[in-house]
DNA sequence: ACATAATGTCTAGCGCTGCTAGGGTGATGT
DNA sequence: ACATCACCCTAGCAGCGCTAGACATTATGT
């Protein structure tokens, strides 16, 4: 291949990223309502067509955001369960930096677990960075525990639940301390079992 | 007021039950992207203005159905806690209900809880059938448990994280059993204080 | 009974959306 | 220098939510 050629497919991954991110950035400033491709076009200096040249629809921008946003999210919740050598603690911090991921970037959030999607969860084509972000939550519960999967299962499901709700304008802003406190306590207790952490 | 006037009231407040039931229909039958204006029209057999002369518009049909919705969800969950005296059980019995109600109705469970509203959660404007219905899961804890609103609270955040996760095909619609009884014993146990139930 | 007024509905159209066909421009390789 | 090719843009389609204005149809007053 001529260095032509190289650069050329160098300025297209450019522009690859650079559409993804104005994308991002738009649906944070204004909602993915605002994202149209006429407006992102216009934000990234292209004519609409060019958008095309690169993604297969609107709805595959939106997908590529959403990868990018599982890749963030894998490496916050790893960050959170390191930092916190406790078990216990471990499980309260990654629960607390999933919280605090959604609601510091509600579009982000919502192009990976809100809007319609054919990405693939708990499946075999399923991203590795999807993969990865679940693995934190399993890996805070013991090894040897049995139904750790479930565990970590329910867990993501009710952190979406309140990350969901609240955001949505359902449930008050205020008072998600608590809720995490309460979660996470009665996740981490052992009604029926060993313990789980 | 004439008689004349009366029967045209009537079948005027009909066509307003008819718009809304329309749209409820074709949403559940093919997705609330499916419900346009001009559907909507066809369906009703008039022309897209008349929507107009009864709804603000679009957003205020979907919010005419989502309080349709609250009120027999709240019906659903107070018939499943009647059904069931002992404590333990009603607040299974009442999960269970509002997991099913979810399933069976996908888009009427959108246009309630996922789809952007501007209906009034937790506020002093909220609809009745709405404050009825979280109402129930209240009454599933002991009324000597000061905390049972952010019980309530985080039990319905963590259903709607399940019901959500598993109709956007995130989760796999498989093992909503195992989560149920997991999530339900986890928040009937008795980790930090007195019995909730 | 007739003209007037008021009510209700429809046709037509605006500016927007996601998406695409076709042409034209400029760089590339011979 | 010329032919080729890759690239990008203009223009347009069908459908969207929504609304202005024309048209009947119905009720009212004389």
């Amino acid at each position: 291949m001529s260095a032509i050629a190289k650069r050329r497919e160098r300025e297209r991954a450019q522009r690859h990223q650079l559409i993804i991110t104005a994308a991002r950035e738009l649906a944070e400033a204004e909602g993915w309502e605002a994202v149209t491709t006429r407006r992102l076009a216009e934000r990234v200096e292209y004519s609409q067509p060019v958008l095309y040249s690169h993604f297969n629809g609107k709805g595959a921008i939106l997908r590529a955001v959403a990868i990018e946003g599982f890749g963030e999210l894998g490496a916050r919740l790893r960050r959170a369960r390191l930092a916190t050598p406790e078990p216990p603690e471990a499980l309260h911090a990654v629960c607390r930096a999933y919280l605090e991921f959604a609601a510091e970037q509600p579009a982000l959030y919502q192009a990976m677990f809100v809007l319609p999607t054919d990405v693939k969860f708990a499946h075999a084509e399923t991203p590795p960075p999807l993969r990865a972000a679940f693995a934190e939550f399993v890996s805070c519960f013991r090894s040897d525990n049995l139904r750790r999967e479930l565990f970590a299962e329910v867990t993501w499901s009710a952190l979406h639940g309140i990350a969901a709700l609240s955001d949505s304008g359902r449930i008050p802003p205020d008072g998600q301390a608590e809720r995490l406190d309460f979660l996470v306590t009665q996740i981490a207790g052992t009604p029926g079992g060993p313990a789980p952490l």
